[in-house]
Parts: C-alpha cells; sequence; structure tokens
DNA sequence: TAGTGGTCTAGACCACCGG
DNA sequence: CGGTGGTCTAGACCACTAT
C-alpha cells in the first residue's frame, strides 16, 4: 500500500517549490484539488497545509482566486509577552519587585488616547520596578481602569504585583502593543540606575476585555534590553 | 433541523467561558469528544477551535494530558516585515532611495556573531537610506553573503534597493529577529537628519535558507519610529 | 497501557468572488 | 454563475504521554 500523506509532507514539498522558485513571487498555485491528487492525498489534507502556509505569510488565498505566492514577502515573526516575573526566572535570575507609587489620579493626556478616553477620569496608577538578579530591569508605569476592575482596590500590591495580579484574574480580549526606543530622562536613569539620556527600549500594552479597557502599561527596560525572537 | 456549529462557534464559547473565568488560569477542560456532544458537532471542529485556541497561547494541549487553560497567560502578537518600500507607500507617503555604499569586505564581529561564523570572511556590504517623503526614514546596513548570493553582484543597487531585490529573488528558510534602542551616534545622526544622542529604535534581522546564512541587516529607524501591533 | 489529542479520508455543502 | 477555497461530518487509526 501507498505511503501515507502528512500535511507536514504537503507542506514541506510545496515550500521547497517557492524556496527554489518553482513558484515564483505572484505565482498561481494549483487547485488544492489538483496538488491532492498529484500527491496521492485527500483535499483536506492539502488544506491543512495550505492554511499554514497561509498563515505564516507564504502564500496567500482567495475562493475563486486560487492560492497565490505572495508577491512581495513579508517576515512574520510572532513573540510571547509574559509576566515579568517568568521572563526573569526563565532566564535564570532571581526576580524581585518593589512597589514605587500607587494612587488614584486624573488620567493624562496619554492614558486618555491609549484608552480612547475624552476626558480625564479618575484611574489607579501603579509605578514598580522588577529586579533581575537585584538589578534593576524594568521600571513599569501602569494606569487601571478602576471601572473595570474595582477589586484591584483591595489587592495588597506590596506583595503581588499588579502585572500578575491583572494577568491572573483579568483575562483580557485583545491588546495593542507599541514598542519603540526613549532617552532616560533623570528619573528612569535614577530608577534604572542607568545614565542620563541613554537609549531605552520601551513596550506599551493596552489590554481590553470587549470595549472595556482593563490596563494601559508603559514598561521602560534597563539599557541593554533585547527582544528577540525567530521565525 | 439543528443549527450548524461551526468551530468558531465552539471558539467563542470555550473563549468566553475563560474569559469570565469559568475556565481560570490551570484548569482542566473537558475532553474533545465531550465538548462535541455537549456542543452537538463532530470532534474535528472542537479541534480547529481547540488549535486556534492553542495557537493563540490562550490554552496548552497535550495527548493524554489533556487541554489546560494557560497557567500563565501570555500576551502573543505577530507583526509583519515588509518591503521597506511598501511599508511606506501603504502610510500614504513617497517613497526614496539612496545607496550610500558597495563595497567587499571581511565581516566585523557582529555580523560574524549573527551568521555563526568562527573567522572573518567577504561579504557584500551595503549602506543604503530609505526615505518617507524625503525625509530620513531607515539607515539600513546589510551584510550579503556572496556565498550563497553571488547573483548580487551583477545588480544595479543604485535603482533596485537590495531590501527589495533580496526579498523578491532570495525566498529564505527562517530569520532572527532583534529589536533594541541606540544612541544616534554622529553617523547616524548626520544620515538620520538627528540629533546626536537621540535613542533610536533598532531591527536587526538575519535570514537563512537551510543553514546557509542570506543576509544580516540593522535597521537603524528615524527618531519617533514605532512598532505597533495588535492581537 | 490506556486515554487523549493529532491526523487522514471521502464526501458533501457552503461562501465568496472573479470572469 | 461557476470555480475555488472553507468547513463539517463520521469514522478510523496513530502518536504521545500521564498514570
Amino acid at each position: 500500500m501507498a505511503v501515507r500523506i502528512t500535511w507536514q509532507d504537503v507542506y514541506d514539498k510545496i515550500h521547497k517549490r517557492i524556496l527554489d522558485s518553482s513558484y515564483a513571487p505572484g505565482d498561481k498555485l494549483p487547485r488544492d484539488e489538483d496538488i491532492a491528487q498529484e500527491l496521492g492525498c485527500a483535499r483536506s489534507t492539502v488544506q491543512r497545509a495550505m492554511r499554514e502556509l497561509s498563515e505564516e505569510g507564504i502564500v496567500e488565498r482567495r475562493r475563486k482566486g486560487g492560492t497565490h505566492v505572495r508577491s512581495y514577502p513579508v517576515t512574520r515573526a510572532t513573540f510571547d509577552i509574559s509576566v515579568t516575573r517568568h521572563e526573569v526566572e526563565s532566564a535564570g535570575k532571581v526576580y524581585s519587585y518593589q512597589l514605587i507609587n500607587r494612587e488614584i489620579a486624573k488620567s493624562p493626556r496619554n492614558v486618555m488616547a491609549a484608552f480612547g478616553l475624552t476626558a480625564p477620569k479618575d484611574m489607579l496608577r501603579i509605578e514598580a520596578l522588577h529586579l533581575s538578579d537585584r538589578q534593576p530591569y524594568i521600571y513599569e508605569d501602569r494606569w487601571v481602569c478602576t471601572d473595570t476592575v474595582p477589586e484591584i482596590a483591595n489587592v495588597d500590591l506590596q506583595c503581588e504585583s499588579a502585572n500578575e495580579w491583572l494577568v491572573l484574574n483579568r483575562p483580557y480580549d485583545h491588546a495593542d502593543l507599541r514598542f519603540y526606543a526613549q532617552n532616560a530622562d533623570a528619573y528612569h536613569a535614577d530608577l534604572l540606575d542607568a545614565q542620563l539620556g541613554v537609549a531605552l527600549f520601551v513596550m506599551e500594552r493596552t489590554t481590553w476585555i470587549g470595549t472595556a479597557p482593563i490596563t494601559t502599561v508603559k514598561a521602560v527596560t534597563s539599557p541593554g534590553y533585547q527582544l528577540i525572537t525567530r521565525t
């Protein structure tokens, strides 16, 4: 009996043809049905392989239009942002945490913008420092929407970081992410034990549940921080 | 006759139960078979939904172990890096390009590191500036492995950027990506029309075909550049 | 070793959209 | 409107791994 073809076999064969330019950018691939027949498998197996290629941004598929190699390939990369404690610990370091400030305050303009608000609002602001092997690692400036998350008022943020509490207790729908570079001002330089003006890598994240905003956080990393990923 | 259940229906139902904490972090979900029966669909439909949840990092699945809500949720984000010309044009700006330098040179240490080389090697180095509406946008410092891509020697890089030529003519297998912040030195400040010392967002990318290195590029963005994505 | 998820099949119908 | 991809089903077998 014939060998059993897996969807990964199909994936590899088609991918190889793209890599060696048998199918070049913009080219149209045969219909799933024909590929299935050629390779001797069911159409759904081809479907499975093609979905993978499609999700990776290698081909584009359209009903009736067929499958095409992307005219302008993209590098599609995925990365995970986890709880900072985990990030530190999985690097084999000792994690610690300091609460710097906790207050109720009117949301400033940048926070209003992140949440799409038109007027300032009382929110819970939390500033904290994450440390790796006792060295400053990430300073986080967080605003929590107390309308959406009233329970956070009762959490002891001295021992449990807002980062972790929220992740465990407040699942979110979707998030907006933003990465950029920023010069250390006096405040950040002091907290992160960095030189004034040094370039710092910043990650901003705003999370929502449905249309209700949960929290927005600006994570300022210490000098030398890199975000690394592989496709 | 009963309503036809789609995998997205299943996805939504399960996701909702996770969002409202019916299933909390660490909890075990019923077997696919049971969910299929409960919702009145085939097991493969549940499979399809569960794979999605799994790929998004919301649940973890293991044979025999079953399906669990992740104990420590992660934010899994995806972003595309496309040809710089496209990035500029899809922002509604006018793209232009300047070749700054083109030379054969021994790979410096950082390039050796990116490629995993132990000894320096002659490679093609290309420096170029991408502009958006005539303003400096990204400076790219690229090293091309001429062993893997000999044809690039014959390409006129005055009119076609190496970025674009490589993407169209040299498909790659996988890529390493690296993001960080860096202070503008005199050279970058001059090219990008930026102030000395200002924080710049940098993207490094190294691509491979199998085990053969293709190119490594350091893209230094102009001040204010942000990488934005949404989950 | 038994239980669970992963995959393949063959066939059917549907949804979208290009010619 | 017809061709193509997207999905569902029911059943079977396989692969991994927790117990």
